[in-house]
DNA sequence: GCCAACGTTGGC
DNA sequence: GCCAACGTTGGC
């Protein structure tokens, strides 16, 4: 299966970038809305995800990977995810508001979603707002 | 601290 | 099955 892009939100006084960066990996989980359930039990291993900082922060960090996607007994899917990059310049929720091309994203449009995809033009447009370089690991994989 | 936009619960 | 009351999330 081609390989998707998504963003997670977490707060960071509960779960940072930083923390998963000392971790080295995680069990993505207390996730309970519906929609994002099902966003994430979509996502499969290899994927790259968009971490985003909710709370005072109000901005997407960093890139992660979903690294191993398994189902255990009843249906829960576990996402573990691993930290690749931070990103060069941090994507503020308002800059994503206030862009046409992103005006129509879940996370502007659905604010309580916390696990959503992230289309190839949302992508484009948020590596680009980050500052990332067609060298850089992550933006390869457009 | 407030509130909008949801989701959940339980009585009917 | 409906809906009022309540809880939660996350931006403002």
């Amino acid at each position: 299966m081609e390989l998707q892009r998504w963003l997670f939100k977490q707060e960071p006084s509960a779960y940072s970038y930083s923390a998963l960066e000392k971790e080295g990996k995680t069990v993505w989980d207390g996730v309970s809305n519906n929609l994002a359930l099902k966003h994430l039990r979509t996502v499969c291993s290899g994927d790259t995800i968009l971490f985003y900082h909710t709370g005072k922060e109000k901005q997407i960090v960093g890139i992660m990977k979903a690294v191993r996607v398994t189902t255990v007994e009843g249906g829960t899917t576990l996402v573990e995810v691993a930290p690749v990059m931070r990103l060069p310049k941090p994507v503020q929720l308002s800059q994503i508001k206030s862009d046409p091309a992103l005006a129509q994203w879940e996370l502007v449009r659905i604010s309580r979603l916390s696990v959503m995809p992230v289309p190839p033009h949302v992508w484009a447009r948020i590596a680009e707002l980050a500052g990332l370089r067609s060298s850089d690991k992550a933006v390869q994989l457009l």
